[in-house]
DNA sequence: CTGAATAATGACTTCGAATGCAAAATAAAA
DNA sequence: TTTTATTTTGCATTCGAAGTCATTATTCAG
């Protein structure tokens, strides 16, 4: 209709010779409106293409409507999934993202800051690393946070995690129920958190089975260093059995090294396991052993959370920690006895 | 600091013996303040943990510092990749993310409706489907879009994209100079624009290279839909000896399947190409020959396209499109000569 | 039909920063 | 030193919707 100007809930109050605060309530629920104005005032409002404005909502309500969603870059193939649900899960309770993408340690202050500016009702944090300085920072400001697969340390914020002791437990024990003696464990990026609680559990769950001082190498999530992580454990050391890695694309990208560049087979010669459950590890090529995150449970318990530490800001930080699902795939069989 | 109310410039310009005025123009760029007052102001504001609210900035700057970025759900693997790429060049340029995810049509009229009321400064749209009527919505609130992937009709809407034509043409011409004849396209989902794009491309190449009627059949760009087709089509019908995908991810489930259910080789029996260059087609048992979009190119062009039209919004629309480039992988050979 | 209880309404203020404008302070020129 | 040009500064207003509160209209019981 109008092409220049917005029109403004004054525009559509004269028009339909009533107050601003008529229109204002007309578009708020719960408010006492008689039905002969508040269909005056959505018919007008209708004609003259009125929309409420957020911005000057959010203003006087001190509300954005707005959840900042921090997403590291670290690439893990069930971020997508994980940030599709979020949305959808946020937006049903009428939060929108705000997505924010975090590479280093170094921008985590400038995220931070818009964060602060922007008046952000709360925060889901993927997989980034945040240290106790900073969760302080979102106490300070008033900010709910919600980690999601990262602890905090000291309970100071709350958490949805996937329970990687039990996910990594189940992979060894059938691991070790298929014999395998000789283990090499591909961890993730050591800055990681969760990398490196994968790989504590990895290697506290081997030890429970009598397994000690298991080899580590380390990649970062990737496909490539997957591959060059066993090729390099490989070129001064003898083949392991079983290979336990930080996730599935290192495991993928292991699967592959072990075939092509040393002619083993999997899984008849090398047992291989990830960890993540990203849709890949369906492809029959690969039919990877794994463990599946639940990311639908997940991310409903993330989003619920945080909507509730928004209602309520002094309710406590809670932490919930979900089982992950043993995918069985093809690539573990008995180790072969080399006596 | 203080715990309950949020620092005003009011609060700074009290404490630090100035007017509001003052503060707000300490924290402007290239506004007049002098140097005693600008450190001044700097200090108390820090001292009581000062930040300047962007929401009542936005109010009367009519600015929001927001781009909304609608991803369709169409699992495509490359949408993690350019919604960072995006982000990260959008937030250099000071704007920030606000994300939405398109599932159905259904759900655009409710995504249309929250970037209406967030005064969004632009729109950056991947693969979803506009219909020229939506897009004369963004004319009429006078909101700029970019449209990814996408071209729109008439010219009434920048758009940024990979040149399909292009690539198809490549592909094909590797095809048919390996002397294949008898072909099969496996496009992907009907209602998806860029599918429907890239599978006349496909039928164009191979008609100019004297291959007609070229049997179609349809996936959803899921590696499932991708072995559904080409066994839907083998139960019937004779093995083509090269396929066509509408994407990566489809081709990666067509290789699987003829290996798996049908005990052709790939490429020596078959040879399968797809589309996108996604990480995956770089995996060692795929090595897929396929077109690889210049996703650096095209995030950054539809980044400086719709920047250009929020600061410029009578500047007429553009069109960018940028060739892709071959990825000659392992997945092509000569035909068998079958006489 | 009257009075009490309830619902609906509008005038006015609020949220917090940005800006036009005029006044004040400073710097530069004469 | 005086005058003029320039830079700083603060006042008052603006952005657009929501909430407070007092007032008016309506409903309902007696």
């Amino acid at each position: 209709m109008n092409k220049n100007k917005r029109v403004t809930s004054y525009d559509v109050a004269e028009a339909a010779g009533v107050s601003q605060s008529a229109v204002s309530r007309v578009f708020l629920k719960g408010r006492s409106v008689s039905k002969k104005t508040r269909e005056k005032v959505l018919a007008t409002a209708k004609e003259l293409g009125y929309k409420p404005n957020a911005i000057a909502r959010m203003l006087i309500t001190k509300r954005s409507g707005m959840v900042a969603v921090i997403l590291s870059s670290r690439a893990n193939l069930n971020y997508p999934e994980v940030l599709s649900l979020l949305n959808k899960r946020l937006s049903a309770k009428n939060e929108r993202v705000l997505l924010f993408n975090l590479d280093d340690a170094d921008g985590l202050d400038d995220i931070l800051e818009q964060i602060w500016t922007f008046q952000v009702d709360g925060v889901i944090a993927l997989a980034a690393h945040f240290d106790n300085d900073s969760i302080n920072q979102f106490k300070d400001h008033n900010i709910p946070v919600v980690l999601y697969n990262r602890r905090a340390s000291g309970h100071s914020a709350s958490s949805v995690c996937c329970n990687h002791e039990q996910g990594l437990t189940e992979l060894v024990s059938l691991l070790d129920d298929n014999n395998h003696k000789s283990y090499l464990i591909v961890g993730g990026p050591e800055q990681s958190d969760v990398a490196q609680e994968r790989l504590d559990c990895s290697i506290n769950a081997l030890a429970q089975k009598g397994h000690h001082k298991v080899p580590v190498r380390y990649g970062d999530y990737s496909y490539e260093s997957g591959r060059l992580a066993f090729a390099e454990w490989m070129q001064k050391n003898k083949a392991p059995t079983a290979v336990i890695c930080g996730n599935d694309t290192m495991a993928i990208g292991v699967i592959d090294e072990a075939r092509e560049n040393f002619g083993l087979n999997v899984p008849e010669d090398l047992s291989v396991v990830g960890f993540d459950g990203v849709s890949a590890v369906a492809w029959h090529s690969y039919r990877l052993t794994t463990v599946k995150q639940p990311l639908e449970q997940m991310t409903k318990a993330a989003v619920d959370i945080l909507l509730e530490q928004i209602e309520s800001p002094d309710n406590p930080a809670q932490l919930r920690v979900w089982s992950g699902t043993l995918i069985p795939g093809n690539t573990v069989a008995p180790a072969k006895d080399e006596s």
